[in-house]
DNA sequence: TCCTCAATTTAGTCGGACTTATTCCGGTAC
DNA sequence: GTACCGGAATAAGTCCGACTAAATTGAGGA
């Protein structure tokens, strides 16, 4: 349930500004829109500080009711990338303002050309979040949380990472990583980690055949995990991470 | 710059659930009808799986505009806090699908009673980012970041945490420090800690005079990262926010 | 020179009509 | 009896056009 990425639709050909009716298309129209101005404003077409056309103006040359685009802006407004005033217009704000670590945020950063440097930052982040989040595990996982990485697990290691199927089982280990932690904030961060590291494993994919098989680092940090050894588990993740970023790095 | 918070509300008597006009009230209606929804949901008055009454219905009950109540909803939508599908309704998604690092987010859950699990985990969150921000610092800061801090710190240390100039010179101090790491994600996750941060700092002062004087501190981490010295930066920061979680904690 | 106020522009709100996507239910065939 | 198919019913989605409110800007006056 809830493939809610979408990033596909009929337009990163999008050359022409005007008269995209992603109409046949499936998703919902203001979706389309927020999508569109949002590539946009991440990609830097339209560079922070810069005031974007007017209401009307643009959702004519859009050619979407008034009503649409305005409920586009307002999903934009709420994720930081644009603020907009009477009399004033609606401006891009200071990339210091962007709520990055939006799901939907990071999937319009990576809708284009990945940004390396942004992509280093992020795997630091990871870098930083996730050993200590192994190592909170270790510490309170209970006979549940346990089952349920085992599972993930066991489905990564049936299908590889070039499959959807693994790549799924890939971020339910992650997922159930965080859940381990028993903590709301770390599980927060889940969402928006694992969709910075389906994206950028999606590109790992593309260069080549994925370089090396990543289920023993997944199964230390595991077995780790599941003996109860904090230390273990952080340094097991570390290495996990690394090598991820190592990968990675390669293949960009 | 960048006071973004802007939460006060002018509203949280707003004890009738309906005919809720914040006329003469600064904040867009929009925003109040978000908030009322917002904090409605994050405190649990509004269960996940719950659905809101239809779009109608409840704009005519909260005595707004169809339009308005929609641009609200699809402020939460973005948010990730409710779904609309057609024939369906609109439905609280489940907690894990939230965006609990959403600034506006955090506002809603701390305007009325503070989950104190929620403030731990979120300390958690502090104590494994920020010390790791504190050694990337003290690895990269330039020159203009070590002044930035240091301009932050003078403020600090010439107002006190109760005054508002005080809490905003603190929050500069930690702004610049996770610039001066040069990572974008961490600078992202900065708005949602600090954020939270100023939050409980407040219900920390509400509780009782500050008990203890945060600056010799901040002087510890600021020496540390200047003089390049990234285990001691993080040491440092480590105890201060070890520091900060004790006294949050005593005023709960 | 600075302040005040009005004109102008642009987002914000309103309301009401119409469309589209689902769900739900009932009918039909297997 | 069950499963599949199709037709309402319903609620969100989109469109339109008018009016309101808030800022900015510039002109006029102190």
């Amino acid at each position: 349930m809830a493939g809610d990425d979408q990033a596909e639709d009929a337009d990163e050909a999008g050359v022409q500004p005007i008269t995209r009716t992603p109409k046949g298309s499936g998703r919902r129209l203001r979706g389309a829109i927020a999508h569109y101005l949002g590539t946009q404003i991440v990609s830097g077409t339209i560079a922070p500080g810069e005031k974007l056309t007017g209401e009307v103006a643009n959702a004519e040359a859009l050619d979407v009711s008034r009503s649409a685009y305005r409920e586009a802006v307002q999903v934009l407004t709420a994720k930081g990338l644009v603020e907009s005033r009477p009399k004033a217009g609606t401006r891009v704000l200071p990339r210091a303002r962007w709520n990055m670590l939006d799901p939907q945020v990071l999937a319009w950063a990576f809708s284009g050309e990945p940004d390396t440097d942004f992509v280093r930052d992020l795997f630091e982040l990871r870098a930083v979040v996730e050993p200590a989040a192994a190592r909170l595990a270790a510490e309170r996982r209970d006979r549940d949380d346990v089952k349920k990485m085992r599972d993930a697990l066991t489905k990564m290691r049936r299908h590889t990472l070039a499959t959807e199927a693994g790549r799924s089982a890939d971020r339910d280990f992650h997922d159930a990583l965080l859940e381990a932690t028993h903590n709301n904030a770390l599980v927060a961060l889940s969402a928006s980690i694992g969709a910075a590291v389906s994206w950028t494993t999606k590109y790992k994919q593309r260069a080549r055949a994925l370089p090396r098989d990543p289920v023993p680092d997944h199964i230390k940090v595991f077995d780790a995990i599941a003996a109860g050894d904090a230390d273990a588990a952080a340094a097991a993740m570390r290495t996990l991470v690394d090598l991820a970023l190592e990968d990675t790095r390669l293949s960009m």
